[in-house]
DNA sequence: CGAATAATGAAAATATTTTCAATAAGAAAT
DNA sequence: ATTTCTTATTGAAAATATTTTCATTATTCG
């Protein structure tokens, strides 16, 4: 996701573009591994950016909520990573050493009427997340 | 999930079956809502039961890698609920007011050769969760 | 430049995880 | 059935992580 994306897609939703937001967003776009919010708040701090650890807990939930960035929960650690598809798609994440793979795929819509069938629910979202190992973790299971 | 198979699933397993772990097993038995893990402790000290809070963290995320509970994540809330179906399925959450819905189905292990020649990965696992409106949530929104 | 108000951040409140010495469950022997 | 042994599990306390509160600040829109 992009710089230009990212503004636009605030100014769509009447979202204020506020600095802590922007840093947030530009150390995510820098980083190479997914974060954790104390990881971005010690490498925020290390470059002298004013901003506080609630804030990153909250523009991360916002940038979730817009799928902008992907929360990567394996055991008990939390990372954040940006989005690089725009468009709906799913992860697989590597039990072993926490890599992410992209999925750029998604059939899930289709179960939507079955759900509502089945349930009396109205779908409006889902979650679908993949676990397993990665090619450099897969040898070294036993 | 009845007693007998919750006792055998741990002798299958060679987990020890111990004091705490079937008081909580039960509580969730006995529940008509999904609790929070400070649920569960208030109402196990409110009957007397000797039990540490951290025992019942443990003890929910054991449950949880045996998919005999269902952990549900609503915004900040944390609730689980003992599973009925023994085999494999998903749920959906209404957004309103967090009750649960059962589905029966799924047919994403048709997905994992897919996600495996995209990314490489071994699947060896998935989370599948559907969020929407109950059908007495429905008519509230606007 | 002012409103109007969304967003921030410090501090307090909660929630969750980790550590580690003590305990209890299960197996095996008596 | 009781004792003994091994080791998984517990729980109190400390360490971390996350959320809430609320007074202050910063954005955006005339
Ligand atoms: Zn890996
Ligand atoms: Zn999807
Ligand atoms: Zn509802
Ligand atoms: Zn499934």
């Amino acid at each position: 996701m992009n710089t230009g994306l990212f503004k636009r897609l605030f100014k769509d939703k009447n979202l204020r573009m506020s600095h802590p937001r922007f840093l947030i967003y530009q150390e995510l776009l820098g980083a190479q591994n997914p974060l954790s919010p104390q990881e971005l708040y010690q490498s925020l701090l290390k470059k002298r950016r004013k901003i506080g650890l609630t804030s990153i807990y909250r523009s991360l939930d916002l940038f979730e909520s817009l799928n902008m960035v992907f929360k990567i929960i394996n055991g008990s650690s939390v990372k954040y990573k940006l989005c690089e598809l725009k468009d709906h798609h799913h992860h697989i994440i590597c039990r072993s050493c926490g890599h992410v793979g992209v999925l750029n795929f998604c059939d899930i819509s289709s179960w939507s009427k079955k759900v509502t069938e089945s349930t009396g629910y109205q779908v409006v979202d889902h979650q679908l997340n993949f676990y397993g190992f990665c090619k450099k973790c897969k040898p070294l299971q036993k």
